[in-house]
DNA sequence: CGTCGGTCGTAC
DNA sequence: GACGTACGACCGACGT
């Protein structure tokens, strides 16, 4: 005799929140939000797949209080208001529900728990087994040999043993489990300092919660005292936790039946809300949703080129991707160009495939002759993702794409900088859609067998680059919805990144002159004396070794040499980094100091003389980085392929690295940099009297702050004093700690603290500014800048010490590197103006986070001078003048 | 032989 | 553990 199918009992409101907040965030062509829709009816259907037959009830909350609250009027009086994505969600979910024919149950005045418990009971009565799907602990308390929880999200079940090794403690002593924890969210009270261990370990000792109340006179130390404080509220907590299993409800299970699906709804709801693949399952609709599957056309004519460009005109923007050989934009030749005018359809042009046998394709050449017109059109708006290379590569060819408005990449790093691990396409599909598209290892394979693109077979690329152009087309809809939804962001990126990606191109195209020659010969110098070092290292040491080796360092410094090992890297190695060599060297040890020596010199060679020359590009004769400008978190370029953002300026030997970047015959290099920039931006958002009142005397800042924690006149700050203020001044921006000051001025932490204590009492502006600062990261999960460029914080909420307080240091420092970069920025989009409408001839040539370097013809060179300070100073109007110094030279050492 | 994590060092 | 944001060279373990 086949056994009686379960009761399955579903957890509706234990799924929402889950759903939402695990789950990416989908929406619909329109921007409605779907990710939780799409997460609890996708579990369900699983669901009622996998229990066919049985008789089952999806339960939900309803609105309105309960019976807990009469108990406890405070109870769940902490919980968040409900964010408006979420709850526009939970009516159609239950619409769907009905749709798909699943009984489903909100009852007044008790909570989902409270009906599902009931239900049980009532199944456990009639001997039948049940089934509880929900992702709450809570429920544990129901589990016995006829009632098991299944979590549908993490496809992991649990019976009376599973309870008994997650929680410790057998499922009868669930609530007084819960009622010592307590729950924070619910706003139920429990015993502080208790969590699930010490819960666990007293119901084991004593057995129940009654029993544990009666010997709390036994419980020792602090703990015990917060027992016995919180002794009368205990009985409560558990009842609040309590799942009430005695309801009178009008259903039994017999009224529990799965009814028949109402297709034509469903089919409606599903098209509504575009979820194609279960539309499909249905047997499709008659009108085509908007699509995840993509219809291609490979394009090999003009005439159906043209075709495509019309439409594009008509709907007034496209999408466009530009498929290259290599990742270098001033060296990759295009292979194919990807188009899309609306979700669901794309085109593929192959123009540069060179595998044998490939079939026929567009000439580039014809390409751009038919592409030119629309991609010159500003008022053609294109999307796509990372619109600066594809203008990049364009400009190599004489077309100046115009209308890069939509650019996937930068919408996502302005939503978010953090929240996807990377903003490459696949990376913000992946967030956004829940699709991560194609991954060009299937079509390109890995490893040392990757082939480029251009060897790719047409129509495997044709199927990657289009689909991802698609992905393009659809996430802008999503990306753009939270640009304009969220505080400023839809200005951050209209007024400040969109622009700048047209600016950034034209300083990465223009390139950098660098001095082959000189480099070569510093290199050649440099060889001799790491040499010279090495024979000495080796004498000392008894024995030859791999001086860049930190492993075989270690081993000499340590083993044979036997020298104190000062203090360990993350990982427990005994650390041979810089500081901890210098403190060895002054206790007099010579080999630190020629390690020091090598490692400096050795530094400069490997990453610097003799990699810069081979970076030239052989057509421009100049070196071309390549700015990134979704990376940084704070909302900074960065710089690679090479990085020019690193050059060294503080050795008189690293210098020499910047002398081999010169100006051409008849021009000169003007470098005009930002004095002070973030202490100023801390003065102006902390509003500090103290901090302004220094800066708008334009006094030296450092002497200025040293002159009020040590109590000195200005002109009788001595050089030691300054130091030590830098180091509190530098220290402010970073977040950092008295230990961490302790160190860099090798004083005690208690030193440094009293410096840090003296700070805050001259200037209490900013000890308000930072704590305001932190409050704001723990309350919003975010800090902002002066523009209303968001950085989120993840970790602000994290129970581990190390990352919480991580979180808050980058909370601090972000306003101020944040409004930095948002200064520079606005500043580039102005001197770019300058540069392209004076007629003068000056170019950008590079941008180090607070300076930016021009390349300009000596006549002009003091007119361009006075306009760029000018432009640099006005791009931001804070309560604190910006200052501005430049200088000139042949080369950039020189410049500065 | 290639990949990847760890360590170190350069800039602001 | 202790100073924020980057990029990249080198080493060496590990996998192919």
């Amino acid at each position: 005799m086949a056994a009686e199918k379960p009761l399955l009992l579903v957890d509706g409101s234990s799924y929402l929140f889950r759903a939402f907040h695990a789950l990416p965030d989908l929406r619909t062509l329109d921007g409605f939000p779907t990710g939780a829709i799409r997460g609890v009816i996708g579990m369900l259907r699983k669901l009622a797949a996998d229990f066919e037959g049985s008789p089952v009830a999806v339960v939900f909350d309803a609105s309105g209080p309960t019976f807990r609250n009469e108990m406890f009027p405070e109870y769940k009086a902490n919980r968040p208001r409900m964010a408006d994505d979420l709850r526009v969600q939970i009516q159609p979910i239950l619409d769907i529900i009905e749709a798909m024919g699943m009984p489903l149950l909100r009852v007044r005045g008790v909570e989902a728990d409270d009906v599902i418990g009931t239900l049980a009971a009532q199944a456990t009565r009639g001997a039948r087994r049940t089934v509880i799907s929900t992702g709450d602990k809570d429920m544990a308390q129901l589990v016995s040999d006829h009632v098991t929880l299944v979590n549908t999200m993490t496809e992991t079940a649990l019976d009376r043993d599973g309870v008994a090794e997650k929680y410790g403690v057998a499922p009868e002593q669930i609530v007084d489990y819960l009622a010592l924890m307590g729950d924070a969210i619910d706003n139920i009270p429990g015993v502080p300092k208790v969590g699930p261990k010490t819960a666990a370990k007293w119901l084991t000792q004593f057995g129940s919660l009654d029993e544990v109340i009666a010997h709390a006179g036994e419980v020792k130390g602090k703990i015990g005292d917060n027992l016995r404080a919180t002794v009368d509220q205990l009985p409560l907590s558990r009842r609040l936790t309590t799942i009430d299993c005695n309801l009178s409800l009008d259903v039994g299970i017999d009224d529990l039946a799965m009814n028949p699906a109402d297709e034509d709804k469903l089919r409606e709801y599903f098209v509504q809300y575009e979820f194609k693949p279960w539309l499909e399952e249905l047997g499709g609709g008659a009108e085509p949703p908007p699509s995840e599957t993509v219809e291609i056309e490979v394009v090999t004519d003009g005439d159906a080129l043209a075709r495509w460009f019309e439409r594009a005109r008509d709907a007034g923007s496209f999408t466009l991707s530009i498929e290259t050989s290599g990742e270098r934009f001033m060296t990759s030749r295009p292979v194919g160009v990807a188009l899309g005018v609306a979700a669901g359809e794309a085109a593929y042009v192959p123009v540069g495939h060179d595998y044998v046998g490939v079939p026929r394709q567009l000439d580039w050449t014809d390409f751009l002759a038919a592409a030119k017109p629309v991609l010159e059109d500003g008022s053609v708006a294109k999307t796509g993702h990372d619109l600066k290379t594809a203008m990049s590569i364009l400009a190599r060819y004489g077309v100046d794409l115009d209308g890069a408005d939509h650019d996937i990449m930068l919408e996502s790093y302005v939503v978010d900088s953090v929240g996807a691990r990377r903003h490459h396409l696949e990376d913000v599909a992946g967030k956004y859609l829940g699709d991560s598209g194609p991954a060009f290892e299937a079509i390109a394979g890995k490893g040392a067998k990757r082939l480029s693109m251009n060897a790719i077979d047409v129509d495997a690329a044709a199927g990657y680059a289009a689909t991802r152009a698609d992905l393009a087309t659809r996430l802008h809809a999503t990306l753009r919805t939270k640009l304009d939804d969220t505080g400023r962001l839809g200005q951050v990126y209209d007024d400040i990144d969109r622009p700048l990606l047209a600016v950034l191109s034209r300083v990465e195209r223009t390139g950098t002159l660098v001095d082959a020659g000189l480099l070569a010969e510093q290199s050649r110098e440099l060889a001799t004396r790491m040499g010279e070092l090495e024979e000495s290292a080796y004498e000392v040491a008894g024995e030859a070794f791999n001086l860049g080796s930190p492993k075989q360092l270690q081993e000499i410094l340590y083993d044979k040499l036997d020298l104190p090992a000062l203090k360990k890297t993350q990982t427990g190695q005994r650390s041979t980094a810089e500081p901890v060599l210098v403190e060895l060297a002054d206790k007099g040890h010579e080999l630190p100091r020629i390690i020091l020596d090598h490692r400096s010199l050795s530094k400069l060679k490997s990453t610097y003389t003799d990699s810069l020359p081979h970076e030239i590009n052989q057509a421009t004769g100049r070196i071309h980085t390549s700015y990134n400008q979704a990376v940084a978190a704070t909302g900074r370029l960065s710089s690679a392929d090479p990085n020019l953002q690193n050059i060294p300026i503080r050795t008189a030997e690293g210098r020499r690295i910047r002398q081999a970047f010169v100006a051409p015959p008849g021009k000169k290099l003007i470098a005009a940099d930002y004095s002070q920039i973030e202490l100023r931006i801390m003065a102006h958002l902390s509003g500090d009297e103290g901090l302004q009142r220094a800066f708008a005397a334009g006094e030296d800042i450092h002497r200025a702050t040293a002159a009020e924690v040590f109590g000195e006149e200005l002109d009788s700050v001595t050089d030691d004093q300054r130091r030590s203020a830098k180091a509190v001044n530098f220290g402010l921006i970073y977040g950092m700690s008295s230990f961490g000051l302790g160190q860099q001025l090798g004083v005690t932490r208690f030193v440094a603290q009293g410096y840090i204590d003296r700070y805050f009492e001259r200037f209490p502006g900013v000890r308000e500014f930072m704590d305001r600062v932190r409050a704001q990261a723990h309350a919003d999960g975010f800090v902002e800048t002066v523009f209303g460029r968001r950085l989120y914080l993840p970790d602000i909420g994290a129970r581990n010490h190390a990352r919480r307080q991580g979180a808050e240091r980058a909370a601090i420092n972000a306003p101020m590197q944040g409004t930095a970069a948002d200064i520079i920025k606005r500043a580039m989009l102005a001197v770019d103006d300058f540069c392209r409408d004076s007629g003068l001839d000056a170019a950008m040539i590079l941008q180090v986070h607070d300076e930016l370097v021009l390349e300009v013809a000596e006549d002009d060179v003091e007119a361009v001078t006075e306009e760029v300070t000018r432009r640099m100073r006005d791009a931001a109007d804070l309560t604190v003048e910006l200052v501005v110094d430049a200088g000139v030279g042949d080369n950039w050492d020189e410049a500065h």
